[in-house]
DNA sequence: TAAGATACCGAACATTTTGTGCGATTTGTA
DNA sequence: TACAAATCGCACAAAATGTTCGGTATCTTA
């Protein structure tokens, strides 16, 4: 892809990004964005056609970015699920910078869609560590939502605690009692 | 207050929900409410400020007058958890026509706000009934958020269960287990 | 390095949506 | 009935969106 493109969508994502630490996403209005990222009005819609396009094809590139770039270079494979958790988790804290934005913006729901699919294929694999007398579907959304529910827990605390420990208390919360 | 105004403030609400199951709030313009609630311009302005306001307004008033209505006419108080979230269940089923919409629309989190809160001093009676091992907000976060995604589970699967067997499946999902 | 392709700029313009103002009319209340 | 208040609807201003186009800068590749 030609530099230039790189570089307008660049500006334009880390000044979206910028603008959502400020206010709301239904306030921001593109004039903004165009300001913050210093692009022409018509090189904007060159790129995204509307302020919603932009936000879905930004959570689309942090999400892969962050969760599914290939290969993960800094950890081991477990086939732990408490592992593949805590592994999930030290993602988040390693992008917070792009993440905690989005995470808590109003326009969360589409980065969060993103997130509870590949929660959901991960918990697909382990489902034995949980109440296998629940209906599946009750249960793999349960554990979805809540894993990315914990999640934002763990962020509005300023991820205080370790991704093992945010791990201990999902497990605990939900895993098997015995 | 004047009749005039209850019956403009609810024709603009009810052509809010009808909107609202059509087609996301975001796409909704106030002139399609306008035009949908058969009042004028003007009229809506001396109503509500912004759209927004409108969707503050009326989550507002449904969220009371589904859950804070005093006293609740055909239930028997229950000290037990479980009968509160099945008479929670109730509440919801009862008045599916006006959340259903504004539960599974993108503008849902502004309901669920008022709902977790709710859901949350709910909860704080009940802590015994879950592991107190685990950091106290923590729970309460996951267990308030966690029954409005039950909530939420139900509504998608057009109350397929019943208010009962759903609260069941939320304590086995969350309770303590022996 | 030269040529062609492509992206960017920025200003102008049309359109849509929002929000306000006001006089005339209708409706509610006392 | 008489007064108060809400509604209507039209006109208008302002803001935001989305498009077009000619000139300029930059990239790619032969």
């Amino acid at each position: 892809m030609d530099r230039r493109q790189q570089k307008t969508r660049r500006a334009i994502f880390t000044a979206f990004l910028t603008l959502l630490e400020k206010k709301r996403y239904d306030h921001i209005t593109v004039q903004e964005i165009i300001d913050e990222a210093d692009v022409g009005r018509s090189t904007f819609y060159a790129h995204f056609e509307t302020k919603e396009m932009l936000l879905e094809a930004m959570c689309s590139e942090i999400f892969f970015h962050v969760f599914e770039q290939d290969p993960c270079p800094w950890v081991g494979r477990t086939e732990e699920l408490e592992g593949k958790l805590s592994h999930t988790l030290w993602h988040v804290r390693d992008s917070r910078n792009d993440l905690v934005g989005i995470l808590m913006s109003d326009s969360g729901e589409v980065f969060l869609g993103y997130f509870k699919r590949h929660l959901q294929t991960l918990f697909e694999a382990h489902t034995d560590a949980f109440d296998e007398g629940l209906p599946r579907d009750f249960l793999l959304h349960q554990l979805s939502t809540g894993f990315a529910e914990t999640v934002k827990w763990w962020v509005a605390r300023k991820f205080k605690e370790t991704p093992e420990e945010v791990a201990g208390y999902f497990m605990r919360m939900y895993g098997k009692k015995f």
